[in-house]
DNA sequence: CGGGTGACTAAGCGCTTGCTTACTATCGCT
DNA sequence: AGCGATAGTAAGCAAGCGCTTAGTCACCCG
């Protein structure tokens, strides 16, 4: 019986830190928030976890590799840079609006890992902005984009999709519409059509 | 002698406010860093200061205030909505990427303010957002802009300006360059020449 | 010169923090 | 039945927190 129910305590943590975390930021969340949103005692979060800071590493990390996969799937499907352009955009503002929560932390709490923790997830953002820079560039070389600057352009790009996770709000606009007009707008951005 | 030399200890300890708080946020800087930081004793800053949370709110509103100015500025210099568009981009990112340690602070600690506090800051919030919605919208009334969405599109110039305050660091683009570049970007959003 | 005023600090108060310790309850296994 | 392992808690510790108190010092004006 309880072998169902209770399952997944740490996972229970992780979501509830989760949470925390984007609503309060990191330092503005205490372990007790944590654990009573859990459902736990206090002392609980560390039979399942080191500490607090661990669970914005796991958070973190778990979020930038989902973000890295989502790039790199969204890129291995063409050749075409139009279509990985228009792959990337729309699958990477979809992901920032329906998991807008974590994406708040995974992106705004950086400042908050330990050191060695903070090295480890900036090597993960430069591999996503790299893949962004390579589309702009290969479209470039290959005339079919036209910028002044496509690395300014690309830094602009990750920047949009980005801050997707601190300004959405669900009750607005629907995460699919809104990735539609931000693929129209990066087009737009590169020159594309 | 010391009239001079130890004036404004005030601004000195604000000012100590802006750093500790972009660097580590509100939460995690302590009284103490921010008298340390000002040089003084960490009793020193409740004789200029009501609360740590004040100092927040002071740079706070400040900084919504003069990007509102500046917004306002930048539109009421033209009648034409290209020219107010190219003059809001320009300014707005301009100002970001030289003040994007202060920019840092007044767009990523709102959630550090008092409720009161917030709902004041979030009107004028809302103020900047109508500047940039009313100059799409005119443009589009004009003909000399064209996009499926303009409230969607000046939501995603906003964003793009604010988060310049995020990555934005020094050594890489001089302010006016990166300016120029999202004038462009900006107008291609808008579909405009 | 004497007294009021404003800037500043040493010390510390009460509370909260992240985390630990010592313990109990429940389980699967032999 | 008895044992070790796992999951959980009540209580609390040392450190750090925002902020206050009580006082010192330099200064200005009569």
């Amino acid at each position: 019986m309880t072998a169902e129910v209770n399952a997944g305590a740490r996972e229970r943590l992780l979501a509830a830190a989760v949470t925390a975390f984007s609503v309060k930021g990191f330092h503005g969340t205490t372990t007790r928030d944590i654990a009573a949103a859990a459902g736990m005692s206090p002392a609980a979060l560390y039979v399942h976890h080191r500490s607090k800071e661990e669970l914005l590493h796991l958070i973190s990390r778990e979020g930038h590799d989902r973000t890295l996969a989502l790039c790199r799937a969204a890129v291995a499907a063409s050749d075409d840079p139009v279509v990985q352009l228009t792959a990337l955009v729309g699958d990477f503002v979809h992901h920032h609006a329906v998991n807008h929560v974590s994406a708040r932390v995974v992106n705004y709490e950086l400042a908050a890992l330990a050191p060695d923790h903070r090295a480890e997830i900036d090597a993960v953002r430069h591999q996503i902005d790299g893949i962004v820079r390579d589309v702009v560039d290969r479209g470039v070389r290959a005339g079919v984009f036209t910028t002044p600057d496509p690395l300014m352009t690309a830094a602009a790009l990750v920047s949009l999709g980005v801050d997707v996770a601190r300004w959405y709000d669900e009750p607005g606009w629907p995460p699919a519409a809104l990735a539609d007009h931000y693929v129209e707008l990066a087009l737009r951005m590169v020159g594309a059509g």
